[in-house]
RNA sequence: UGCCCGAUCGUCUAAGGGUAGGACAGCAGAUUUUGGUUCUGUUUGUGGAGGUUCGAAUCCUUCUCGGGCAACCA
């Protein structure tokens, strides 16, 4: 038996949980929950099977249960070891385990003796149409269709051919066995579906033992009720194989799995489906399946996310049966609200050309340490020293030689502290013969000093600065929305159409010291870092220990953006 | 034109005959050495029409709208 269910008082349940709850109460199979991820490996998983798998794997877990990992391999022609291993790497970095590792290619024997069992019934025969004459036999959706030439063979004669598909007698599309069931009937999946194709392939798992691999609907309703799967949840697509999975389900008398149809995640500004994905990448629009910009795990993960943070969305997001595009804005907020937390800020000027800014009554050649807090979200704040001089930079943006109201950075004649440093004032702006800036001259208050501030001054503004000759040079990627519509696939014209131009910008960016031997990966909180007031950072594997490469998670909040915008 | 799903704030998602709630987004304010964080307040919703009922987002009818189904793909 499996534990209580949760008391349901407090928490709302989605409509699964409802279903799973009401079966276990009935005591339908012994209150059992077993669920499955059953990917297809023939490609890389998105943060739509992300959804999914926090689903299965989540679902077992609430009560008590297990979850395979299946893979569907029933067409060797387009499926790969390599996706196997992808796949699987991302399960497990997305923090799940999966009860057993299986694959579809496991039952290939007994599913073949399932079709033998078909035929010897009379509900299966082997056809020997071609795709284009079965397509047309099918007929339309508002017309029913017409039986084959080939519907009526004996049953000897069936098992015959069908021995022979086996023992590899006949070329690919020679034949197939179909279902006999009701070539007029309105649900398009019963008009005598195909079970088994002859495709002389070789297969990842099965090698070459195989000539015949059976299709996807005589195979997955089947693999749920082998491994005695309770729930098996899908997307919506497939609520209309159902009835066939049952059908199949009972003829066979084989165990019965309990088929759930749930609506597929779609995401603003970004596509979802394995085909366009792929377009994105052979047609190099994107640097790979783990381009920083693609909604893949692989993606996510070099974009700096973490597993934690897409548990939260897909929790966040919830599940039902209707339609829906979540605004990516959520996954933003989940990655911000965990980054916050867990990160430890460090001031980097992002910009090809940073302002100098000179700080005229400084002492020459003189160093300071300051010591600034790595994370004020610490329950025990620490600190880090960062070195100040005469010359830093600091960024374009926070320097405006007219400034609109509310402007509350650099400005001539106006003051701004360097964070965690001193409050400086802007006495000169000095430009080149084409009138660019190249430099500030200012004035700094020694008695401001961060920490023993006698002062007495109040700036608006704080900014982020890092020393001239202490400066550490860096490759910044900053990263927009990959596309400049909403739902890039229901617009009218290629969806490809409507690629954001500018997703990618890399920059030159100046950083502090302590940034200098910054990894990726096994470092603190995975060399994921938030470059003050610009945004949470991590580490590429591109980076080495003589070039620094950081990627843009995501910026931060910018209620000045949006002020100045409104004008 | 057949069959199957579905329709609740801008976006998701609860409420399964009894006060339409939460999250994100938005807006306003407070705090802040990040225009960040945090905190407070706040705008906005049951597709239409009938019916059942003391009472309907919820049940019934119907309309409208959206999505799916005709691969030897999954």
């Amino acid at each position: 038996m499996t534990e209580a269910p949760k008391e349901s008082s407090e928490r709302s349940l989605n409509f699964i949980e409802q279903i799973v709850e009401e079966d276990i109460a009935n005591g339908k199979n012994e209150g059992r929950v077993h669920t499955r991820f059953p990917p297809e490996p023939n490609g890389y998983l998105h943060i739509g099977h992300a959804k999914s798998i926090c689903l299965n794997f989540g679902l077992a877990d609430e009560y008590g249960g297990k979850t395979n990992l299946r893979f569907d391999d029933t067409n060797p022609t387009t499926e790969d070891t390599e996706y196997v291993e992808s796949i699987k790497a991302d399960v497990r970095w997305l923090g799940f385990d999966w009860e057993n590792e299986l694959y579809a290619s496991d039952y290939f024997d007994q599913l073949y003796d399932f079709a033998e069992t078909m035929i010897q019934k009379g509900l299966a025969y082997v056809d020997d149409s071609t795709s284009e004459e079965i397509a047309a036999q099918k007929g339309t959706p508002t017309e029913p269709g017409t039986n084959s030439p080939y519907r009526d063979r004996s049953i000897e004669e069936n098992l015959d051919l069908f021995r022979r598909m086996k023992a590899g007698e006949f070329p690919d599309g020679a034949k197939v066995l179909r279902a006999k069931i009701d070539m007029t009937s309105p649900n398009m999946h019963f008009r005598d579906p195909i079970m088994y194709r002859i495709k002389h392939a070789h297969h990842h798992r099965t090698g070459d033992k195989w000539c015949i691999y059976p299709m996807y609907d005589f195979a997955h309703g089947q693999s749920d009720s082998i491994e005695h799967i309770t729930h098996s949840l899908c997307t919506l697509e497939f609520v209309v194989h159902r009835p066939l999975y049952d059908w199949f389900i009972d003829k066979l008398a084989i165990f019965p799995s309990r088929q759930i149809e749930f609506a597929r995640l779609n995401l603003t500004y970004t596509v979802m489906s394995k085909r366009k994905l792929l377009q994105l990448v052979n047609e190099g629009h994107v640097n790979g399946w783990d381009d920083p910009r693609m909604p893949t795990i692989s993606g996510l993960r070099r974009r700096g996310y973490t597993p934690a943070s897409i548990r939260d969305f897909c929790d966040r997001i919830g599940v039902a049966r209707r339609e829906n595009m979540i605004d990516v804005g959520l996954l933003e907020f989940c990655i911000r609200e965990e980054l916050n937390k867990t990160t430890d800020r460090v001031m980097a000027v992002i910009d090809e050309k940073p302002l100098k800014v000179v700080l005229t009554n400084y002492p020459e050649g003189q160093t300071e340490i300051m010591k600034i807090e790595n994370n004020p979200e610490d329950e025990y704040v620490t600190e880090r020293d960062v070195p100040f001089s005469r010359e830093v930079y600091i960024e374009r943006d926070d320097f405006m030689e007219n400034p609109p109201k509310k402007y509350f950075r650099l400005f001539p004649g106006g003051m701004v502290r360097l964070k965690g440093a001193y409050i400086i004032k802007c006495d000169e702006v000095v430009k080149d013969d084409a009138g660019e800036i190249t430099e500030l001259r200012c004035t700094y208050i020694p008695e401001s000093r961060s920490g023993s501030d006698t002062s007495g001054i109040n700036v608006k503004g704080t900014i982020h600065w890092v020393s001239v000759p202490h400066a550490v040079e860096a490759e910044v990627r900053l990263y927009d929305r990959l596309f400049t519509v909403e739902d890039p696939s229901g617009e009218e014209g290629d969806f490809k159409d409507f690629i954001n131009p500018d997703s990618l910008q890399v920059v030159r960016a100046f950083v502090e010291p302590s940034l200098a031997h910054a990894q990726h990966g096994n470092a603190l909180h995975g060399g994921r870092f938030q470059f003050m007031r610009k945004g949470y950072f991590c580490v590429d594997p591109d980076s080495t220990e003589g070039k620094l490469v950081f990627n843009r998670t995501v910026t931060l909040k910018d209620t000045w953006a949006k002020e100045a915008k409104k004008g």
